[in-house]
DNA sequence: AGTTTAATTAACTCACTAGTTAATTAACTT
DNA sequence: AAGTTAATTAACTAGTGAGTTAATTAAACT
C-alpha cells in the first residue's frame, strides 16, 4: 500500500476517520472538536493517529493557531478516488436496466395473464 | 473494519486488486486469467487471497463451470462508494471555483497592468 | 514562575494483512 | 485408473494497523 489512491482507500476504510471527514466538511475543527464525538470509545492520541493517516493520503491538512492545530479537508484526492470509481459506472448502471427490463416483463406478465407456462414469453 | 463501506474501501487500498477489478470490468475471468498478470510478482495462492478479500467486500462473485470458478464484477457496492465520496463533490468543486477565480484576477492583472501594488484589487 | 490547555511522541500490545510453500480437493482427459 | 488442470486450504512468517498509558512539547493564562 504505497501509491496515493492505495492511501486515500485505505484511509477511508475506516469508520472513524469517514465521520471524521463528514465533521470537516462542516468546517475547520481542531484535534479537541474531532476528538469529541470518540473520547467515550478511544483515546486522544487514538484521534492523532487516525489524523496522520488522514493526512499521509492528504485528505486533510493543518494550519496553527496558538496551540491549536485546526484541520481542514482537501478535496483533491476525494475526487481522484471518485474518477476512480466512475470507470466503473456504467457497471452499476447497466444491471440497474436489467433490473428495470426484468421488471417491465413482470409489469407486462400481470396485465395480461396467461394460462399455462407453455406461454411464458422471452421479451 | 467491520462494516461494508469499510470492506469496500479496504479491499478497493491495494494496486493489484483494483487491476483485478479493471479487468474484470472487460467481463468474466477464471482465477488463473485474473491471476496472469502478475505471476511474475506473487503465487497463485496470493491470487486466491485478494479475490476472498474482494468477495468479502461483495464486489465479486463467483461461479461454477467444470472445474473454473470464473468471477464477476458486482457494481452495487462500489456505486455505495462513489455515493458516499459524492457528498464531497462541492468540497472540490469549491477549490477548484477559488482557483478559477484566482486565474481571472490574474488575466485581469495582465490585461490592465498597473504601476505599483498600490493598485492590487481583489475581486 | 507555575499551571493549564492542546496536542503529540514514545513505547508497547494485539490482531490482522499479505505473502510464502506444501498439501489437498475437484473435475476433466487419456 | 492414472494423470493433468484449476483452484483452494493449511500452516506459517514478517510487517502493519489500531489501540493503550505515560511522558513530553508548546503556547497561553494567572
Amino acid at each position: 500500500m504505497d501509491d496515493s489512491l492505495s492511501r486515500t482507500f485505505a484511509a477511508l476504510a475506516d469508520p472513524t476517520r469517514r465521520a471524521m471527514l463528514v465533521r470537516l466538511s462542516k468546517g475547520e475543527a481542531t484535534v479537541n472538536d474531532l476528538a469529541e464525538p470518540f473520547l467515550k470509545e478511544m483515546s486522544l492520541p487514538a484521534v492523532t493517529k487516525h489524523l496522520k493517516v488522514l493526512e499521509r493520503a492528504g485528505l486533510v491538512t493543518q494550519s496553527k493557531d496558538a496551540q491549536r492545530r485546526p484541520r481542514k479537508l482537501e478535496g483533491e484526492r476525494l475526487k481522484h478516488a471518485l474518477d476512480w470509481i466512475e470507470q466503473y459506472r456504467e457497471i452499476w448502471e447497466e444491471s440497474f436496466d436489467r433490473l428495470g427490463e426484468y421488471l417491465k416483463t413482470v409489469q407486462a406478465a400481470k396485465k395480461t395473464p396467461t394460462k399455462g407456462k407453455k406461454n411464458g414469453r422471452k421479451r
